[in-house]
DNA sequence: GATAGAACTAAGCGCCCGCTTAGGTCAACG
DNA sequence: CGTTGACCTAAGCGGGCGCTTAGTTCTATC
């Protein structure tokens, strides 16, 4: 049922999915969503959140997996832009849908994005602590690294068959060339 | 009624989006959008024509204001950038909603798209043959720069009164950092 | 003042929307 | 074997959807 919403919400958007479209998808009748959700707008909310944490894990991960400035910044980059590539539908929903969640959800949500951009600003710092990165804007460094990666869903289409791993790269060492690294 | 059907189109998606809604902002009568349109999906393809003929304009003249390759590809990504914060609504229509096109309107507006790509990766071999820049994936990188600017159209809220001139200037010195300028 | 044409609306058609209700099916358990 | 409870569906309610039609209002021109 969640797969079929995320295909569904990630082809027509949410406004433009309707109940039925997942049912149809999930092989079940137009009732069935209602048995395991409140509202249409439950079900986002459920995809949200699972893709939410499921990202933030991802980068969280790649945070730990260095101790070096530069290679740990190289990691999340990879790691955040593969993420978004390998889970494309997903992801395309995590990132264009937040509108569409209620008030409370959406300031659940919003809080959750916080931590990203803590967590990339935290890898900069850690460069630019030990020397290694040349920054003036933290913030909207960390903002632009992300913007990188996220954008990736606007375009990258996983049924074209491009090389995922090759852009993953290019992001990643344009990220370095981005923090000044030396 | 095009501004109307911006604001409508930006705010809850094209899906989203009833032609009563866009009447109503539009002061109009719901028929009303059928005297100008022939329907929903031709309001978005005039919207959508005109948001990427105006952002394809801005890329060129700033491409056409300098012969120096630093300070062409700085005025390139400053200008694009700008437009994407000074025209926030009609340029999330124009990133967001071109899966909600017609085949036919479509296949229009992506070669419309290619042509982005097409001067981005001028100003960046530019750069090359002058010597100044340091690229590998010329046509990888000219896609991260524009990310870069794209990606605003995702988080940027005029009425938030972030200083749209300093984050401009902020992804112009990164996209010179990014092509390895020397 | 008469006329043509563009801009607009009131009303509504047929369809699909989110969601509810009442009831059916079936495995697990005593 | 009877009961429970999770899962599911057929049917449908009230309302909003994209779009059409028939007719009105306004403005420019002679």
């Amino acid at each position: 049922m969640l797969d079929a919403a995320v295909d569904a919400f990630a082809e027509r958007g949410f406004g433009g999915t309707s109940t039925r479209d997942v049912a149809v998808r999930a092989g079940r009748s137009p009732a069935a969503v209602y048995v395991h959700y409140d509202s249409k707008e439950a079900l986002l909310y459920a995809i949200s959140l699972e893709g939410h944490m499921a990202a933030l894990d991802c980068l969280k991960l790649a945070y730990a997996s260095s101790e070096d400035p530069a290679a740990r910044l190289h990691a999340m980059v990879f790691a955040f832009s593969d993420w978004h590539m390998e889970n494309a539908r997903l992801a395309r929903v995590v990132q264009y849908e937040l509108h569409a969640l209620s008030k409370v959800h959406r300031a659940d949500i919003v809080s959750l994005r916080r931590r990203f951009h803590r967590v990339m600003v935290g890898a900069v710092r850690d460069g630019i602590r030990a020397g290694q990165f040349q920054v003036d804007d933290v913030n909207g460094t960390a903002r632009a690294l992300l913007s990188l990666c996220i954008d990736l869903v606007r375009w990258f289409d996983p049924a074209r068959g491009r090389n995922s791993r090759a852009i993953a790269q290019l992001n990643a060492d344009l990220a370095l060339r981005m923090v000044g690294d030396v």
